[in-house]
RNA sequence: GCCGAAGUGGCGGAAUUGGCAUACGCGCACGACUUAAAAUCGUGUGGAGAAAUCCAUGAGGGUUCAAAUCCCUCCUUCGGCACCA
């Protein structure tokens, strides 16, 4: 150990210079060996009289390159982390790579590789870029998703969910990502258009699986105050499950059989329409009523409809709109009025016409409305186009009608069903084998995993079927239950479906049998801290409490889990900007490469740089000379050693203490630039005075050795310690010596600040009066004017007000 | 359109139960060291003014002894949702 520099540095004090050069790449290199070989992160299980506390960061995507975003990430994660473990904690902190996904696929079929050596070869270079960062990972656990010992176990979790009818196929329509040649969850449209390629998606009537998430949108919902999340991401998770109360309420059906006969009857079999409001207490308004496209009553009722072709001609154009086209500002309502019947206003027990249109979504509430067009603006609009009556009717209790009604009152849910199923080669095959004579049957799980065969042709086709389909070794099978031919399902899984659990496996990585140990993650769970970005609010975020809630609902031995929620505490990074403001990309030119920074400034000093240059969850634009002032910073630091004796002489005892609580408050709020900003103001102070004690230095070093861990514990480790930094304790300050000796009390005249002057704490209002009254600064603002009125506050400041 | 966050020096940003606006850093200027430069160290640095002082936290109003902070109206930027009845 330091075999280059001095054996220590407890001797070289006052005039002697500092012999050894701040040099980032020798000690770095050399701490992350040592950190490594002496396992000091590596988490036990339990350890005596210490709580676990679990720290994880979302864990990345091998994309070939980490980059600035994603060590904003991790970088201030792991000074928590670093506090946690000082703090007593028994922390575990374990990284992965998340690994199965389009992304990949994408991306390999760009270059001509294969997915699979694309994604290993990356994520052995990304494995190299972050131990180069130097994080408290405790590499044992390391997890890769589409490993067969990973995906055999979320195989089996969509196994525990099919047998619980949590997972279902339907064929239905489904966004299609043209591109892509696979469909997409709901979560994955924005703005109309595929979340990876951006292409439009259109809706396409496929086979496809489905997860139950609509099943706990409630509890997905409420559980949102248990945890410890950014108010706005539970916002937007509130918003995206969309719970609303309201009502249904059946309309009769009348009808004719002829157009010019206005009359309108009864049916022989009494037929109700159905529709979904939240206004039943517009009732009286309501003029016309509209149904979806899709909704049943056109097939059921189309002996009675008089302008069939007319009405089915309008919902074949509409089926075949692109999805974006349905949903653009320039939206124009259209729609056909359903002839030779009649909805009857149960209100007023008067006829209104029906319509199809397709404003009104098939997959929502019952799929027909009331329409009130002088309540509700896109009614109106229709209403308009439509030359259909407009009513003003005075407003009713909501409750009182609803009960007069008979209607039902319901909650519905924004929230749609997860589709799960993709139509890729680079992901978890569905483990479902279809038989002629048993159907769909589960693959038993002692024949877990279903391993994904390395084919040639995984190039996705546009038959809306995934690459497994055309090899013939993967698709023929036996039937588990009756060993007749069969084949098997040839959909692979979302990779959202792998990262719903992968804080579970971590507790229990290597586990043959089972996908997790239950005692193993009682210990762990659930995570005391995750930090990762927002843009995972309504995908990730979301599917893995469901699948927190599913597998402990599920009971043993799926689940059984003692708890509903995985993420108890979550803190979002903000984003990193190009230096010109802009987001980073390679066409714009302005993208910052981390393991240039590290070859230049060490990584000690781009890890502090990147807690410093901004609000955490704020981010922004990079600035590229403002690392500078970091890299002088540890400089600066690594000099004091020259100063150090064992002079009992304090640098100042209550700036100590104040930055002990300052830190220590700031880092736990992950304020971390204020805490950057304190350690300079503490350097500052100790540079002032010629001798710095050796207990101080070492005060300052674990202060500081959260963010610069390698630079931390060299200096450490030179003062002739012998065991590492990160197990040595965390300082705790006196809150006695945190409050100022004297005070900097205020004087305003008239509510400006005129005067300024110290006075011991707690002085007493007519104290502090009379001791202001005599500077001859107030004397002279005053005047020999009246006092009208004077405010005090106490160990602040005194207002006079003339 | 709806929901949410934000707007402070030349720049990144501090300061939030209302109480010294601009901490800390970058940049810049001057000085020391140097043959010189870099590095380093020191001093200064919101604007106007000779000064006393005045003016400044997106704009305009308000509440208050006192407002970056609270209220109202508006503007701008960013993030999310977007025919969900």
């Amino acid at each position: 150990m330091n075999r280059n520099g001095p054996p220590s540095l407890k001797l070289r004090t006052g005039k002697q210079k500092y012999m050894n050069k701040y040099n980032p790449k020798k000690i770095e290199a050399k701490w992350q060996k040592h950190w490594t070989k002496n396992k000091i992160y590596n988490a036990k299980d339990s350890v005596k009289g210490k709580k676990n506390f679990y720290h994880l960061v979302m864990f990345p995507y091998p994309s070939g390159d980490l980059h600035i975003g994603h060590w904003y990430n991790f970088a201030p994660a792991d000074v928590y982390a670093r506090m946690k473990k000082m703090q007593g904690f028994n922390v575990m902190s374990p990284i992965g790579f998340d690994s199965f996904g389009l992304p990949a696929e994408n991306a390999a079929i760009k270059r001509g590789i294969h997915p699979c050596e694309w994604t290993y070869k990356n994520i052995e270079t990304m494995t190299k870029q972050l131990e180069s960062m130097g994080n408290m990972y405790d590499w044992s656990r390391k997890i890769i998703t589409s490993d067969p010992e990973y995906y055999k176990w979320t195989q089996w979790m969509f196994l525990q969910l099919y047998k619980k009818g949590l997972a279902y196929k339907k064929k239905a329509a489904a966004n299609w990502c043209p591109k892509c040649h696979t469909v997409l969850a709901n979560e994955q449209v924005i703005d109309g258009r595929c979340e990876r390629c951006e292409s439009e998606v259109i809706q396409r009537n496929i086979e496809q699986w489905l997860f139950r998430i609509t099943k706990y949108a409630d509890r997905l919902l409420k559980d949102l105050d248990k945890v410890d999340w950014p108010e706005k991401t539970k916002i937007m998770q509130k918003n995206w499950i969309g719970k609303s109360e309201g009502a249904l309420i059946k309309f009769e059906i009348r009808s004719t059989k002829s157009e010019t006969n206005t009359k309108y009857k009864i049916l022989n079999t009494k037929y109700f329409l159905e529709v979904f409001t939240t206004r039943a207490d517009t009732i009286f308004g309501c003029t016309y009523v509209v149904v979806a496209p899709e909704h049943k009553i056109i097939s059921n009722l189309k002996s009675q409809i008089s302008n069939l072709n007319e009405v089915n001609k309008y919902i074949k154009e509409s089926g075949h709109k692109l999805e974006k086209e349905r949903l653009t500002e320039n939206k124009q309502k259209t729609g056909v009025e359903i002839k030779g019947i009649k909805a009857v206003n149960p209100a007023t027990s008067k006829e209104v016409p029906i319509f199809v249109a397709d404003y009104v979504l098939g997959h929502y509430g019952t799929g027909a409305i009331m329409a009130v067009p002088a309540y509700d603006e896109r009614d109106l609009e229709f209403a308009q186009k439509f030359n259909l009556a407009i009513i003003k009717a005075p407003l009713v209790l909501q409750d009182e009608i609803i009960k007069k009604l008979g209607a039902q009152k319901i909650i519905n849910y924004k929230l749609r069903d997860w589709l799960v199923s993709r139509q890729r080669y680079w992901g978890a095959p569905i483990p479902i084998v279809y038989c002629p004579k048993c159907g769909a049957v589960a693959v038993p799980e002692k024949d877990l995993p279903v391993l994904l065969p390395k084919v040639k042709d995984y190039l996705p086709t546009e038959e809306g079927k995934s690459p497994l389909a055309h090899s013939k070794d993967f698709v023929n099978t036996k039937c588990p239950k009756c060993k007749d031919l069969a084949e098997r399902e040839t959909d692979t899984m979302d990779t959202f479906v792998c990262s719903s659990w992968y804080y579970l496996r971590y507790t229990d990585p290597k586990n043959k049998h089972k996908p997790f140990d239950k005692l193993r993650v009682k210990k762990w769970l659930p995570v005391d801290m995750y930090v990762g970005g927002a843009e995972h609010t309504v995908l990730h975020l979301l599917y893995s409490r469901f699948f927190t809630k599913a597998l402990k609902d599920l009971g043993p031995p799926a689940g059984g889990l003692n708890f509903d929620e995985p993420f108890m505490a979550l803190r979002h990074q903000g984003t990193i900007l190009g230096s010109d403001g802009q987001k980073m990309s390679k066409s714009r030119g302005n993208v910052v490469d981390p393991d240039e920074l590290v070859k230049n400034f060490g990584t000690d000093v781009v890890r502090m740089y990147l807690c410093f240059m901004a609000e955490y969850s704020q981010g922004g634009p990079w600035n590229p000379t403002g690392i500078m002032g970091i890299s002088r910073f540890l400089e600066r630091v690594w000099k004091l050693q020259c100063r150090l004796s064992h002079s009992r002489r304090l640098c100042d005892s209550r700036l100590l203490h104040k930055t002990i609580k300052k830190i220590t408050e700031d880092i736990e709020n992950f304020k971390f630039n204020t805490a950057v900003s304190s350690l300079m103001i503490l350097v500052n102070e100790m540079e002032k005075n010629k001798e710095l004690r050796i207990k101080n230095y070492e005060l300052l070093l674990k202060l500081i050795s959260p963010f610069a861990p390698h630079l931390a514990e060299e200096l450490w480790f030179q003062l002739g310690n012998k065991k590492s930094i990160f197990l040595s304790a965390w300082p705790k300050y006196d809150p006695k010596k945190t409050k100022e000796e004297t005070i900097n009390f205020v004087v305003q005249i008239n509510g400006k600040m005129r005067d300024i002057f110290e006075i011991p704490p707690g002085i007493s209002q007519k104290e502090a009066r009379v001791l202001t009254l005599k500077r001859q600064n107030v004397k002279k603002w005053i005047g020999g004017k009246t006092v009208k009125r004077v405010i005090f506050i106490p160990n602040k400041l005194i207002n006079i007000v003339i």
